[in-house]
Formats: C-alpha cells, sequence, structure tokens
DNA sequence: GCCGTTTTCGGCCCGACTGTTTTCAGTCG
C-alpha cells in the first residue's frame, strides 16, 4: 500500500474522529501524521511492518498498529465504527469553504444534511438559519462556495513556473517606486514549491499607501481592491491573486518569516520558542515572563532569538530543519552558480526548436562550461527520433564544432528510451561512440511496480548507461508517477555509479524533492538538467535547481557543478574504463 | 494521540476574520 492511501486514510479518520466531537489534539495528532506519511520517502506500510513506524515524528504505538492494520486488512476498525455512526459523505461536507467539522455535525443531527447535495438543498430552502448561531449570511456562503466548487473542481494550484516570473516581475517593479523600502517575494514562491495557489508579497514603505496604490495600478492587475497602509490584493489576467502587505522596517523580518511559512515549518518553530518561554507571532517574538515583544528587521535574527541557524527558504517545510539549525547541521545548499554544465537538451534533429549551434552558443552565454546533446532515440515514437545513422553523423558535427571552440565543450549524448524489458534501442556500439548516455522511460508506462523497477534497474546495470532521466514520469497536475520502487532503483543506481536526473522542466520536477533527497542520501550522484527543447528554456535550471534545494542537496551531491575534467571521471563509463 | 534541556502526565502555535453575537465559537491560513 503506498503512502499517499495511508495518509488518505488517517486523514479521512481524523475528520471522522472531529465529526465525533474527538479532543482536538488527537484530530491534530492524525492530520499530522498524515502529513508526515505523504512526506516519507520510503513505504511506511513497510517500516509499519516491521515495526518501525515510530521513528517517524508524529507516529506513536497507536498508530503504528492502525497503519499495520490497515494494511493487512484494507480498513481501520475504529474508522469502519465511525463511519457506522454517520455517514462517511459527511468529511465532504467539512471541505466546504467556511464550514467545519462542528457545523457539518449539527446540519447532520438537527436537519439531516449528510452530503453535499443535501447540504444545497437546505441553504436554498432557507433551513440553515433556524439553527442557533447559524444565519441566513451562512446559507449564502454555501450556495457560493458549491457554486465553485461545481465549476472549477477543487482549487488546482498553479506551477511554480506560472507564477514565479509574475511575483518577481511585481515585486520588481515595487523596488523601483520610490515609496519602497524593501520588498521580497514570501509563500510557496519563496520557497520555490512544485506549485502556488497565490503570491505574497513583504514589504516596507515610507509612503504605505503609495505603494499600495502602485501595486492597484500594476499592468498586470485585472481585479483589484483598495490601497490601506497595511498593503493591497489584486488578481492577474491570468486568475493570480496577489497579495502585498506592507509593515514598519522593525518588524520586516518578523513579517517575512511568517508569510514564507510553509504553515508546518511555523509551528514547529513557535513549539520550539513555547519551551524556551517565548511566544512567536508575525508581529514579534513575546517574552512570557516579561511581556516585552522584540520586533526584527531581519529573519537572520528571527531565528537567532530561537537559537537557530539561518533556514533557507527551500528547506522551511517541517523535513528536520529545525532541529537541523539547532545543531548547526544545515547543508550548505547548491546553487546555480554552481552549475558548470546541462546534461540533457534536444535540438531540430528530433523535437527541439533550435540548431546544435545555437544550443551550444546560449548554454555557453548561460556561463556554462559544457552543454550534452541528448536528442531522442531511433524508436522515440513521437516523430522526429533520431537513426542511427543520423546519430553518427551528429557525432561527428559535435567533434567538428568543438574543434572551433576554447572553454567551451559540445557533448555528444543521447536520450535513449528504455524498452519494457530494461534494453536500450541503439547497438551497443553506437553507444559506445558517445560520451554520454541518459536512458529514459517513454512507453508502457501501465506496467506492474515491479515490472518498472525491474525495466528501470536492468537499464542501470548496463554499462553504457551514464544517467536515468525524469525517473518516476509524472507531469505534476497532469500524471501521476508510474508505479516504480525508487528506493530499490536508487540502490541499484548508487551500486553501479550511475546518475540520476532532476529534469528542471517546471511540468516534471523529477526527481521530486523527496525522492532526490532519498537517492543522494542512498549515496547516488544527482544531476541537475533542463530537458530543454529550446534555447529559452536552458533557464528552467532554476527550477530543476529549486528541487535539489529543497532536496538538501549540496554542491557535491550534484555531479554537475564539477568542471568537464572531473565530471567526464565521474561517469560509468569512465569508470569501467579506469577499472578495466 | 504524541511527546519530554520545565514533564512518563499534562501540556499541545498564533492571530485574523466572519457571522453571529453582547463576549465568542468556529474556521482558516
Amino acid at each position: 500500500m503506498r503512502n499517499a492511501e495511508i495518509a488518505d486514510a488517517m486523514s479521512e479518520l481524523a475528520t471522522l474522529y472531529e465529526l465525533d466531537g474527538a479532543i482536538r489534539y488527537r484530530v491534530l495528532a492524525y492530520r499530522e501524521a498524515a502529513r508526515v506519511i505523504r512526506q516519507s520517502p520510503v513505504s511506511v506500510a513497510e517500516l509499519a511492518q516491521a515495526g518501525r513506524a515510530t521513528e517517524l515524528p508524529g507516529i506513536g504505538k497507536t498508530l503504528e498498529e492502525k497503519i499495520v492494520t490497515l494494511v493487512e486488512t484494507g480498513e481501520i476498525p475504529s474508522a469502519a465504527k465511525l463511519k457506522r455512526k454517520f455517514p462517511v459523505s459527511l468529511v465532504e461536507v467539512t471541505r466546504v469553504p467556511g464550514v467545519g467539522a462542528k457545523t457539518a455535525r449539527r446540519l447532520y443531527d438537527e436537519l439531516g444534511v449528510s452530503n453535499l447535495d443535501e447540504l444545497r438543498a437546505a441553504a436554498e430552502a432557507e433551513k440553515i438559519r433556524g439553527l442557533k448561531g447559524l444565519g441566513p449570511k451562512v446559507e449564502e456562503n454555501v450556495v457560493a462556495a458549491l457554486g465553485k466548487l461545481k465549476d472549477s473542481g477543487p482549487a488546482e494550484r498553479l506551477l511554480l513556473s506560472e507564477v514565479l516570473p509574475i511575483a518577481e516581475r511585481i515585486a520588481a517593479d515595487l523596488r523601483e517606486h520610490p515609496a519602497s523600502d524593501a520588498v521580497e517575494v514570501a509563500g510557496s514562491a519563496r520557497r520555490r514549491a512544485e506549485t502556488c495557489h497565490d503570491i505574497d508579497i513583504i514589504a516596507t514603505a515610507s509612503e504605505p499607501v503609495e505603494l499600495a496604490q502602485a501595486l492597484l495600478d500594476h499592468p498586470l492587475a485585472a481585479a483589484k481592491g483598495s490601497a490601506r497602509d497595511s498593503g493591497a490584493r489584486i488578481t492577474t489576467h491570468n486568475g493570480v491573486a496577489v497579495d502585498l502587505r506592507i509593515v514598519a522596517p522593525d518588524a520586516y523580518g518578523n513579517l517575512l518569516q511568517h508569510f514564507t511559512g510553509s504553515a508546518e515549518h511555523n509551528i514547529e518553530l513557535r513549539e520550539r520558542a513555547v519551551a524556551m518561554g517565548l511566544s512567536v507571532s508575525e508581529h514579534g517574538i513575546a517574552d512570557n515572563e516579561s511581556g516585552e515583544v522584540a520586533r526584527y528587521a531581519t529573519e537572520a535574527e528571527v531565528y537567532r532569538r530561537i537559537g537557530l541557524d539561518y533556514i533557507e527558504p527551500e528547506l522551511r517545510e517541517a523535513n528536520g530543519e529545525i532541529r537541523a539549525a539547532a545543531e548547526g547541521e544545515l547543508p550548505e545548499l547548491v546553487t546555480l552558480d554552481d552549475i558548470r554544465g546541462d546534461l540533457h537538451c534536444h535540438t531540430t534533429i528530433s523535437d527541439g526548436r533550435n540548431s546544435l549551434e545555437d544550443m551550444a552558443e546560449a548554454a555557453r552565454g548561460r556561463g556554462y562550461a559544457y552543454l550534452a546533446v541528448t536528442d531522442h532515440s531511433a524508436s522515440h515514437g513521437f516523430g522526429n527520433h533520431v537513426t542511427p545513422e543520423r546519430l553518427e553523423q551528429r557525432i561527428e558535427e559535435v567533434r567538428d564544432l568543438n574543434a572551433g571552440m576554447r572553454g567551451f565543450r559540445v557533448v555528444a549524448g543521447s536520450e535513449v528510451n528504455v524498452m519494457p524489458d530494461g534494453s536500450l534501442d541503439y547497438e551497443e556500439d553506437l553507444l559506445r561512440e558517445l560520451d554520454w548516455v541518459m536512458a529514459s522511460v517513454h512507453t508502457s508506462f501501465k506496467i506492474s511496480e515491479r515490472e518498472m523497477t525491474e525495466r528501470i534497474i536492468t537499464a542501470i546495470e548496463n554499462p553504457l548507461v551514464d544517467c536515468i532521466g525524469h525517473l518516476t514520469g509524472r507531469l505534476i497536475n497532469r500524471r501521476e508517477p508510474y508505479d516504480v520502487d525508487v528506493e530499490r532503483v536508487a540502490e541499484a543506481a548508487a551500486r553501479t555509479g550511475t546518475m540520476l536526473e532532476i529534469n528542471g522542466n517546471p511540468n516534471r520536477r523529477d526527481l521530486s524533492e523527496r525522492h532526490a533527497r532519498l537517492a543522494a542520501e542512498a549515496g547516488v550522484m544527482i544531476c541537475v538538467n533542463t530537458d530543454a527543447h529550446g534555447t529559452d528554456t536552458l533557464s528552467n535550471i532554476v527550477y530543476g535547481l529549486a528541487t535539489a534545494r529543497r532536496a538538501w542537496l549540496t554542491a557535491d551531491q550534484v555531479a554537475n557543478t564539477r568542471p568537464w575534467r572531473e565530471f567526464a571521471r565521474l561517469r560509468k563509463r569512465a569508470q569501467a574504463g579506469r577499472a578495466a
């Protein structure tokens, strides 16, 4: 059973307990457990069956037993019991914005509302106002919320690449404004999460209302509120909400820290502060004994007051960063400046939009020392594949191009298909002529986890495969990852010296941050690439790096932070050559 | 239900907003 399924069951059980009126903290314990299980890079089912799930923070004896029962029988007895007490569809009702468990339970007990349709009917028939403490406004909000839910489904989060450029442009424009002092993007965009639902911008200003007005007047603003000295809110033409919060300079650090989140990181931070007799909020840090409130202009001071090293925004996900910061053990994260080359891109001979020369020139213009061109192999099947003859020719073209260049190298490579049996679709002799071979799965996604894992491990064990591309095939918001045992793959990659890619296409981010961290900890060398199909998308390296940093990776763990000579020696083909 | 540089029992993040209320519960981020 997958972590996501176990997490869903725990999350449902939390709401069932909440509907049943259980104490708040039990509900919170189940919610926190669901989060930890969802984020775990290793199989929690296996962990629980081995009696080791209690090693995860927030999982105790009780929850471990429930996980084991769930995995072995397919259900949790306490959940089944609650489902006999009231309909499980009430869980849906609690998801309607403005309706929580308390309200949902009362609607069921007093009006017999047990699902979303009955909720709508009750609101439209004006029956809800008959309940003590609830009025016509609640009915109005319920109808509006249900309408919205129906129109667009659950609010979809936007890709970072759809949000970050807008956030950075608005922040840059606000920085230019004479009334502004400091301006910073906060929230999930600053943490470089895979998806974001809105944009938070934090600022200090000499004339707050003027700066707020500048946001309202911004060319990207479609809908706007009013300018207050505390900030303003707009919605852009493509539907992204932008919140600007303006604060006095002496509390800028407190506000920026608070609105950068994540919520879970802030909770852990405040729990630690409570143990120190401190109370942390966006307004400052209060000393509970003296009642004094300290405000800080920088985030570093906020963290220092709680006895922590500064924590990079990408790490603020309640994944152990608080403990590491307390012990001075935070990693020094890989940066864009560390990257020396890109090992995965396409040109016009397969499905790219630019020539070999243009791609090389663009990579050089980015300050790289090398670029591997890796067009699709013979059986790609989406048209534009590269025949063995064409690849031979390409190797010559690369050789000629390199002859005329100094300080930069084009690497002759290929992105070779991994066939269902794990074999590759070029002959070995041809692969041997290349300097770099990426192997990726592009077909037959829907095979069993065991078959997919065997298929990829077979490719990993091939001495001519240097790196595996976009390991799980997921497309964020569009396609689930295919079934593959990433722990086993990482173990095989570490054993054979095969690299694993973080694909920086913002739709992919694959390896995910969880998997990248797991792989690096298993000793796998990670390669951060763009999979660019044109000169314009070589800049997607920032999204690959975002994932690398969220995976806690240092420059040392990323292969392409090295100059070419060193990188070349890390390739499996070079290591095999040396061994022989 | 979890957990321990105040604790194996008694705590458990903080504040804003909303709608319904004369003082607050519920919900949300």
